[in-house]
DNA sequence: TACTATAATGTAAGCGCTTACATTTGTCAA
DNA sequence: TTGACAAATGTAAGCGCTTACATTATAGTA
C-alpha cells in the first residue's frame, strides 16, 4: 500500500541540479533564490507534482499549521455554525482545522484536549458550555490553564481567565436582561424561564433574567426557572403536565424549547403574544418554521467567531497585545410570537 | 514560544535504564517486552509526562491514523449530523478526523481534497452530492479517483465506480419511489416535487418519483418538477407567487422545503392532509417544529455513516474483500401532513 | 554442565525536511 | 586586475521516532 516510494526533496534537487537546501527556499519562497534557479527547480516540481511530506516539515518545524477546535456535539445547530464559521475562516488564514467532538463532561474535554494537544496543534479553540460561576464549586477549569501552557486557548461563549487564554463571547447577559425588561414593559407579569445547561452563557442569561425583574421591581419567583432539556416535546410534555405552573410570558435559552413552548400554546388553544410572549434562543432555521414564528435572540455567531479567529490569527504571527477578553453584542429579532414597540 | 525542550524518547530511555527501541516497543504494545521493564519505562513515561512526537511517528510510520472528512458545507443540518457520527465512530477506533468544508463545487472539493491528501490521511470520506447521472455532462470524478490513488476513498451518499473508492447511501431512489406510489394509492393526482440539488441523491430521488408515475400509470408532468432553493420562505414565496400551479401533494426532497410548503398551505387555508398533503426528507428537528407536524423520510444516516465507517475501519486493517458498494433502506415516518394506511 | 532454541533487549540506519554555517559566485570600486 | 563584500548556493547536522538486524540473557534438554 504505502510502499510505493514518494519523490521527495532529494529527487527534486537531483532533478533540478541544485541542493535541498535550495529546493526547500523555493518551496517557502525564500527571497534568497535567483529567478533562474527558481524557475528550474519550478519546472521539476511541477513534472513530479511534488508536495513536501507534512511530517518531515513537522519535525523540522514543530509546527504544522494546524488548529485544533473542540466541541461538545457538532449535532447541535449552534455549535455546526459556530464550526462552519471557523473552519471557514481559519482555512482562508491558510490553517488546517482538526476537529473533535468531546460530549460535555469536564472530563471528556479534557481527555480531547490531551488528544488534540499531541497532535501538535498550534493553537485550540474551545467552543461553549465551559461551566463557570460560583453555584458550581466542583467545576475545575485547571485543564485549559494547563493546555494554555503549550498553545493559546480560544474560547468561545465561555469564561476562563489565565495567561494565554481569549475569550469571546455573545453579551448573554445584556440580551437577557433586555428580553425580561421589554417583556416586563409589555405587562408581563410572570415570566417563566426555561433553561437547559449550566454554561456559562446559560449562567449569563439566567443572572440577565434575574436583574432584569430585580430592577424593575419585581419580585423573584425561583420556581419560574425550570430546567429541562433542549428538545422540543420534552418542554411541551412538561408544560402540559404542569398544570400549577402560572405563566403569561416563557423566556427560553435555545430555540427548540420555546418551539415546545408554541406547540403547547397551540395545543391550549392560546394566543400568542396576546395570552403568551415567547422569546427563544439563538435565531436558528426553526424560528421560522411554526407558525406564529418564533421571536428570537440573534446571538450573532458569525461575529463572535469571526472575532475568535482574528485574534487568532494575529496571535500567531506574533503580536502579543491582544486583549484576552471580548464581547458581542446581541439583537432581538421580533416575529409573530412578540410583540414589543 | 517553541524553544521549551520537550522530553523525547531518549530522555526516556536513559531515565529508565534501556534503549530507545525498548522504549518504543512499550509505547506500542509490544507483546515482546517483559513485564518488569514494561513497568520500569512506564514509571519514566508517567514521571515525565511523555508523548510521542507525532512527526516524528508519523515520519517513520507515514502514517497519522488520521481520516479526511470532506463536506461541502457542516452548517447544513444532514451533514453536520453525518459528522458527528462519524466523528463519533472513528475515534472510538483509535482515529483522528480532520474536517474540511468545501462547498458544493467540484473545483472547490478537488482543491480541498489535495490539501487533504498533503495531511497524509489514512483515508477520505465524502459526504454527499457527488453530482451523477447523464444529465450533467460536464461533471467528472478524475479528481476522486485520482484521490483513490493514494488513498481509500469513502463516498456517502454519492456514486462513484472506481478501485479504492466504497459508497454507502441510503436507498434514497427506492424511498422516493415508495413516497409518491403511497401518494397515489392515497388518491393524489396532481403530485408537486420539490429538488434543490444536482446531487446523486437528489437524482435518485427524482428516478424514484418518475418511475413511480410511470408504474402506477399516470401521465408525467415535467412542470411539476420545481428546482428551488433549500429555504422555508423561498419556497412558501414561490408557491404563493405561482398561482397557475396546481397540485393536491407535495414531495420535497428536503424538510426545510416541506416547511415552506407547510407554511404555504396555513396561508391559504388548505386543511393537511386532506387539501394538501406533504413530505419531506431527512427527518429533521425541522419535522416537529410546524403544526401539522411534517410527515418525512427518515434516510438513517446514523446507519449509513456506521456503515461506512465499519467498512473504512476493515479495509485499514488490511481486509481487502469488502463490497464497493452499499444501500442502506428508507422509511417514511408519518405525521400530520400525511395520512397513508 | 554444555549446548540450543528462544525470548528480550540493544544498535543504528533510515524517514524527508529545515537551517546554521561554509563555500562559491558575482559585482563593483579602486 | 584585484580585493572586498554581498548574494546565491551547498553541506550536513539535527528533529524524534520505528524497526531490521545484531546481540545478549533465559530456559530447556541431553
Amino acid at each position: 500500500m504505502n510502499d510505493k516510494k514518494n519523490i521527495n526533496i532529494y529527487d527534486i534537487a537531483k532533478i533540478s541540479g541544485v541542493s535541498t537546501a535550495t529546493v526547500s527556499r523555493v518551496m517557502n519562497n525564500s527571497p534568497k533564490v535567483t529567478e533562474k534557479t527558481k524557475a528550474k527547480v519550478m519546472a521539476a516540481i511541477e513534472q513530479c507534482g511534488y508536495t513536501p511530506n507534512i511530517f518531515a516539515q513537522g519535525l523540522g518545524l514543530n509546527s504544522m499549521h494546524t488548529i485544533g477546535i473542540l466541541v461538545p456535539s457538532i449535532a447541535d445547530l449552534y455549535m455546526s455554525n459556530a464550526v462552519a464559521h471557523i473552519e471557514d475562516i481559519l482555512h482562508n488564514a491558510g490553517y488546517d482545522c482538526i476537529l473533535h467532538c468531546s460530549g460535555y463532561s469536564a472530563k471528556q474535554k479534557e481527555t480531547h484536549i490531551q488528544l488534540l494537544l499531541n497532535k501538535k496543534i498550534d493553537a485550540l479553540i474551545l467552543v461553549g458550555s465551559t461551566y463557570a460561576g460560583s453555584e458550581d464549586t466542583t467545576h475545575n477549569t485547571d485543564y485549559i490553564k494547563q493546555a494554555a501552557k503549550r498553545v493559546p486557548v480560544f474560547i468561545i461563549n465561555g469564561l476562563v481567565n489565565g495567561d494565554n487564554i481569549y475569550c469571546t463571547a455573545s453579551n448573554d447577559y445584556q440580551a437577557a436582561y433586555d428580553v425580561t425588561s421589554a417583556l416586563i414593559r409589555d405587562g408581563r407579569e410572570q415570566i417563566l424561564f426555561l433553561t437547559d445547561s449550566k454554561s456559562y452563557s446559560a449562567n449569563q442569561k439566567k443572572n440577565g433574567y434575574l436583574d432584569a425583574l430585580r430592577n424593575e421591581g419585581k419580585t423573584l419567583d425561583e420556581s419560574k426557572i425550570i430546567h429541562t432539556v433542549n428538545s422540543v416535546y420534552t418542554v411541551k410534555d412538561m408544560l402540559t403536565e404542569n398544570e400549577q405552573l402560572s405563566f403569561d410570558s416563557i423566556f427560553a435559552t435555545d430555540d427548540a424549547m420555546a418551539i415546545g413552548a408554541i406547540k403547547y400554546a397551540i395545543s391550549k388553544n392560546l394566543h400568542m403574544p396576546n395570552d403568551l410572549a415567547i422569546v427563544g434562543y439563538n435565531n436558528s432555521t426553526l424560528c421560522v418554521c411554526s407558525e406564529p414564528e418564533l421571536s428570537s435572540v440573534d446571538n450573532k455567531i458569525e461575529q463572535v467567531c469571526q472575532d475568535t479567529c482574528n485574534r487568532l490569527i494575529e496571535i500567531l504571527q506574533g503580536n502579543t497585545d491582544i486583549p484576552n477578553q471580548s464581547i458581542i453584542n446581541c439583537s432581538l429579532i421580533q416575529r409573530g410570537t412578540t410583540n414589543f414597540e
